[in-house]
RNA sequence: GGCGACAUAGCCAAGCGGUAAGGCAGAGGACUGCAAAUCCUCUAUUCCCCGGUUCGAUUCCGGGUGUCGCCUCCA
């Protein structure tokens, strides 16, 4: 049974689908005005990591992330740039792309963009102007936040209080501050798309309520995002889309912690970011996969080079102890103590672990764990001499949890064996033979100098990729 | 001001009523020509503080303190 927090009930509830075997989910994705940060990598990450469990765990899943392509931001960046929003979009939507692809984000089914669902939200704003929760002031149009009851259920606080919050808004013709565009009439050099209401453009929330409508129906399994997007912007859409379609938005809320930098939220608003494609520079983007489910998604997580280094220490232990699996089956017995059975018991004890603790609101941090017992149990079979078959059991195990984590897909042996190297490795056991460690010792620099990192076992020497 | 989250070793981080997982870093040991890797051992006696409930609380309740966040574009 799968346990999630739902931020609607504030507790963790139990996972219903709508239909049986089947989840709908919507994930908030980005605005497409730059390369994106290390903070939205961890959204992005994380609940494709929560999409790629409820698969595993035999769901079929439909799975939508948007691109915000029309907003303020995509229109000034244009400008400063001197070039279309569509270009723009166009730009960042490839580089999204190229950085997801990267961190291990599987395609969602659908990448829906703002700009191609003009349609179906005039259509939205439509009905809710028409059933009187929106009003239309020259060009603009504005949901009626009073007009919903339910407003605030999922912030869980009321109009009231988030009024008395609310800062002083430029626009004075709204009804109430709390009431937000749905429709914003174009202005001089904007791009603009013709409705009921004159030419203009659709305000930022509203995109989100007609594209999961579209792609999942009025009632989605799970929508997600991160913590910043609960209000006001996820608040908007469940009004909007309740109040158009009278019924439910989505029966689970998800929202993961923010990624901060010295304890602050990083932001782009703060400027203390870092872009994933400056990170990947210096950083396997394996290694920051590693460390973004180091702990649990709900949380704060601190980002630093040190935790990255920390991440990158603790992966490679893990690939080692796939790397020494794999050298051991060169010299792997039929006679060898550890048999697939002693295998199958140590798979069969960490993986209740570690679907117990996937099952309990994607306890990542905990189900990484259970590799590291399951590795270490491994290190200490392959001391012992395995055979064959428990090798290939142990790899494949591994590596299976390492596909559903999106890790560890990297194979041992990467380049094709060099014959130089060969012949030096060759040269260098034959000077250990004669006891002479000076000579090996200068091969092993030689090596060392040519990049090429070797170590020597009791089943004899080997290089290490990294 | 309103609402909320979090506080566990040098660092990161699980656990959330039965006496503290895991990783990184560090120390010692085994193995090794050396190194690396691996294995073993060690590293939290206020789990922020003070009360309360309980046979028993890191875990529940109340009150503090601290940090962060939302109420403004933001994952």
């Amino acid at each position: 049974m799968i346990k999630m927090f739902n931020d609607l009930t504030k507790k963790k509830d139990e996972f219903i689908p709508l239909e049986s075997g089947k989840v709908g989910m919507y994930v908030c994705g980005p605005t497409v005005y730059d390369y994106f940060h290390i903070g939205n990598a961890r959204a992005f990450t994380m609940f494709d990591l929560i999409r790629r469990y409820l698969e595993y765990r035999g769901y079929d899943v439909t799975y939508v992330q948007n691109f915000t392509d029309i907003d303020d931001k995509m229109i000034n960046r244009a400008n400063d740039l001197g070039i279309t929003v569509r270009e723009l979009a166009e730009r960042y939507i490839k580089e999204y792309f190229d950085d997801a692809d990267a961190l291990g984000i599987h395609r969602a089914d659908h990448h829906p963009k703002a700009t191609e669902h003009i349609v179906e939200i005039i259509d939205i704003v439509d009905r809710l102007v028409k059933k009187g929760y929106a009003y239309e002031m020259d060009g603009d149009v504005y949901f009626d936040a009073h007009k919903f009851d339910e407003y605030g259920k999922l912030s869980h606080q009321n109009l009231e209080e988030l009024e008395s919050g609310a800062r002083v808004d430029v626009d004075e013709r709204k009804h109430n501050p709390i009431d937000f565009a749905l429709w914003k009439k174009q202005k001089p050099g904007e791009p603009a798309w013709e409705s009921p209401w004159g030419m203009g453009r659709p305000g930022w929330h509203i995109e989100c309520s007609a594209m999961a409508s579209k792609y999942l129906g009025d009632t989605i399994d799970i929508h997600a995002g991160g913590a910043d997007l609960v209000f006001p912007h996820h608040e908007n859409e469940i009004a909007q889309s309740e109040a158009a379609n009278g019924k439910p938005f989505a029966n689970y809320w998800l929202h993961n912690g923010y990624l901060n930098i010295d304890g602050e939220k990083m932001s782009k608003s703060l400027g203390n970011f870092f872009t994933v494609r400056d990170i990947r520079k210096k950083y396997d983007p394996e290694v920051v996969r590693f460390f973004l489910m180091s702990a649990h998604y709900r949380n704060p997580l601190n980002f630093s080079e040190e935790q990255l280094i920390s991440a990158k220490n603790g992966l490679d232990r893990l690939y080692t102890t796939l790397n020494n699996l794999e050298f051991a089956k060169e010299s792997a017995k039929e006679d060898h103590p550890v048999t697939e059975d002693r295998v199958m018991e140590k798979i069969n004890e960490h993986e209740n672990h570690f679907i117990e603790s996937m099952d309990d609101d994607f306890n990542t941090a905990d189900a990484v764990s259970a590799l590291f017992m399951f590795a270490r149990d491994m290190n200490i079979f392959v001391k012992e001499g395995m055979t064959v078959k428990a090798i290939d059991r142990a790899v494949g195990k591994l590596k299976a949890w390492g596909d559903l984590l999106g890790i560890l897909q990297r194979s041992g042996e990467e380049s094709g064996v060099n014959p130089d190297v060969e012949a030096l490795i060759e040269k260098r056991n034959q000077a250990r033979k004669e006891r002479n460690w000076a000579e090996a010792d200068r091969i092993r620099a030689e090596l060392s100098g040519m990049g090429i990192t070797i170590e020597d076992t009791p089943q004899g020497t080997r290089i290490v990729s990294r």
